[in-house]
DNA sequence: TATGAATGAGGATTCATTCAT
DNA sequence: CATGAATGAATCCTCATTCAT
C-alpha cells in the first residue's frame, strides 16, 4: 500500500471512531468521509462495505485494549491491575475514545477479539492469586460488567462521579468477603 | 378519544414494543403498523413522530416498572426487594419483554420517568435501613447498573448463568461488607 | 387499489417503456419517473425493484401480443395471419412502440409468457394447414426468428425499406418451396 | 509505441473481450485492467474512455470477420460460401467467441466497417452469380439478418438444433424459388 | 378518523475517469 | 509509461412524514 493510501486509511479509521462513537452505528459513511476530509468513494475503497468499517474500527479496538492489558499484567501490581484496566476502559468509553457500542456484539464469539478476552483473562487470574478478586468470579462475567459499564458510560453519558460510584459497587463485588 | 381510536392506540403501542424489541429502533414504522394491523396513517395520528412512538414505548415500560417497584416496596422484604426487582428487570431484558435499550435515553431527564426512580429510590431506601446494602449507595449508580445490566442482558444476549453470575457480583458489590 | 394509484401505476408502465425502449435496460429509475411525473419513490411502491418494473413491461407486452395473435387466429386469413402478426411486432418494434430488447430473455422459460406462445403456436399451425408454411417449420424457430428481427429494428434501426426486404427474405424461407 | 506497450494494447483488448462478451458492454473497466494484468490506468492510456475500448473491440471483430469473408471469397465454393460464412458467424456468437452485441451498432455507418461489409457484399455478389441467392436480395438485408441472428443466438443463447433450424429457415428465404 | 398512496431526502454502493507517485 | 489511489456523480432503494381519498 502506498504512503498516502495508508494515511488515508487511518484517517478514515479515525474519522469512523469519532463519527460512529458520537452518533451511533447508523451514522452515515458520507460523515466519517467528510470527517476524514476525503471523498466517499476513497472509504469504500478501503472498506468495501460499511460493515467492514465498524469491523474493522472494532478490531482496533480489541487490539488496543489487548496491549493495554498485556502491558498491565506483565508491569503492574497484580492487587490492582484488573481494577485499573477496567476503570481505563470505562473511563475511555466515556471521553468517546472508543467505540463500546461494538464490544458487545459477538465478543465472545468473534477469533479476532480472543486475543483481548486472554489479556483479560490473564490480568483476573493474576488478581485472584493476589487475592484481590474472589475465587468462584470467572471471565465471562468480568467481560459482561466490563462492556456493559462501558456501554453505559459512553451511551448515558454518566459523569466522572457516577462513573466512579458504579465502579466502586462493581469492584466492591469482585473483591473478597 | 373514541374507543376505537383507544384501542388503536393500545395495538399500536404492543406492536411497536414487539417490533422494537425484535429489530431494534430502526425497524421501520410501517412495520409497526403492519403488526398492529393499522394504516401508517392511523401510526401517525397517534404518534405524530416516530420518537413520539418510542417516548410511548419508555414510558409505559417505565410504569410498569414503577409498578413492580411499588408493589415490591409495599409487599416486598425490604432485605432483599431490591434485589428481586433489578434481577427481574434483568430477566425481563433476557427475555426481550421490555425496551431496555430506551432506557439509557434521558432517563434521569425525562420527567415521565421521574416516578420509576421514585420508586426504585423506595426500594432502596428500605434496603439500606434494613442493613442489606450498603449505606453509602446512590440510587444514581443502582440505575447506572440497572441499565447497563439490562441493557447488556438484551443486546450481547447473556444467557441465564452468566446473568445470574453477573448480578451475583453486582449485588456483592451493593451489599455491607 | 385506489383510482389514482390505478392512474399512477399506468403511467409509470407507460413512461418505463419508453425510457426502456429508448435508452436500454439500464436507464435509471429516476428517468422514469421523471417522465411519469411521479416522485421515485413511487416508482418504488409499485414495483418494489428496478426488475420488478422491466418484468410488468415485458409482461404487459407479452399479453398485448398474445391479444393481437389470438385475434388474428380467430379472425384472419389462416394463410396470411402469421406473416401479418410477424410483421406487425416488427414494426412496432421500430415505432419504439415495444420493449423488444426484453422479448429474448427466457421467453420460452417465463411461465407467464407461455400464453403468448401459445397464441402465435396456433397462428403457425394454421398458416401450415392453409399450406402458408412449410410443414417442417417449427414455433421455436418462428419464436427465435421474430425477437431477432424484432430486436435488429429496433436496436439497429433498419428504415421501412430495409424492414421489409428483411422479412421478405424471411417470409420466403417460411413458405413452402 | 514501445514494444511492451504494444503488447499491454493486445492484452487490454483480449481481456476487454472476454469480460465483454462474458458480462454484457456494462461490465467494468476494473474487470478487464483485472483479466488483462494490468492497472487501470493503464486501460485507460491506451484507451481514453470506455466507449473507446469498445470501439475498438468491434474494429477488431469486424476485421476478423472481414478477413474470412475475404479468405471465403478467394477460396471458397461461390454458390455455398456466403452460406459457410453466415453460418460461421453465428456459430461464433453462439459460442461467445466475439462480440455480437455491438455488431449491430451504426454497423453501416462506421467507415471503419466498410471493409467487412464490402468482403460480405463481394460474398453475396459471387453467391448470386452463382445462382444460390435470388438476384433481388440486396447486401443491407443479408446484413440485417446476420446480425439479427447472431445477436439472438448470442443474448438468447439458442442451442444448436434452434441456430441450424433457423438459419435453415433464413437460407431458405435467399435461395431462389 | 382511518386509509394507504405519494413524496423526497438520505444512504450504501459502483464505476468511469483523473492524477499523484 | 505504468501504477493504483482518489474523486464524485449516478444509481438503486428505504423510510419518515404528508395528504388526498
Amino acid at each position: 500500500m502506498r504512503a498516502d493510501a495508508k494515511r488515508n486509511r487511518a484517517k478514515i479509521l479515525a474519522a469512523a471512531e469519532e463519527v460512529f462513537v458520537a452518533a451511533g452505528s447508523d451514522a452515515s459513511t458520507e460523515e466519517v468521509a467528510r470527517r476524514a476530509g476525503v471523498a466517499i468513494g476513497t472509504v469504500f475503497r478501503h472498506f468495501p462495505t460499511k460493515n467492514d468499517l465498524l469491523a474493522a474500527i472494532m478490531k482496533e479496538l480489541a487490539d488496543r485494549l489487548a496491549g493495554e492489558a498485556e502491558t498491565l499484567a506483565a508491569e503492574g501490581d497484580p492487587a490492582t491491575a484488573l481494577f485499573t484496566f477496567f476503570a481505563g476502559v470505562v473511563e475511555q468509553a466515556a471521553g468517546r475514545k472508543t467505540v463500546v457500542e461494538l464490544l458487545d456484539v459477538d465478543i465472545r464469539v468473534d477469533s479476532q477479539l480472543q486475543t483481548m478476552r486472554d489479556a483479560i483473562g490473564a490480568l483476573l487470574t493474576r488478581a485472584q492469586q493476589a487475592g484481590a478478586v474472589r475465587a468462584g468470579v470467572r471471565l465471562d462475567e468480568v467481560m459482561a460488567l466490563l462492556t456493559a459499564t462501558s456501554a453505559g458510560a459512553l451511551r448515558a453519558g454518566w459523569d466522572r462521579d457516577l462513573r466512579t460510584r458504579t465502579l466502586d459497587v462493581v469492584f466492591a463485588g469482585l473483591r473478597p468477603r
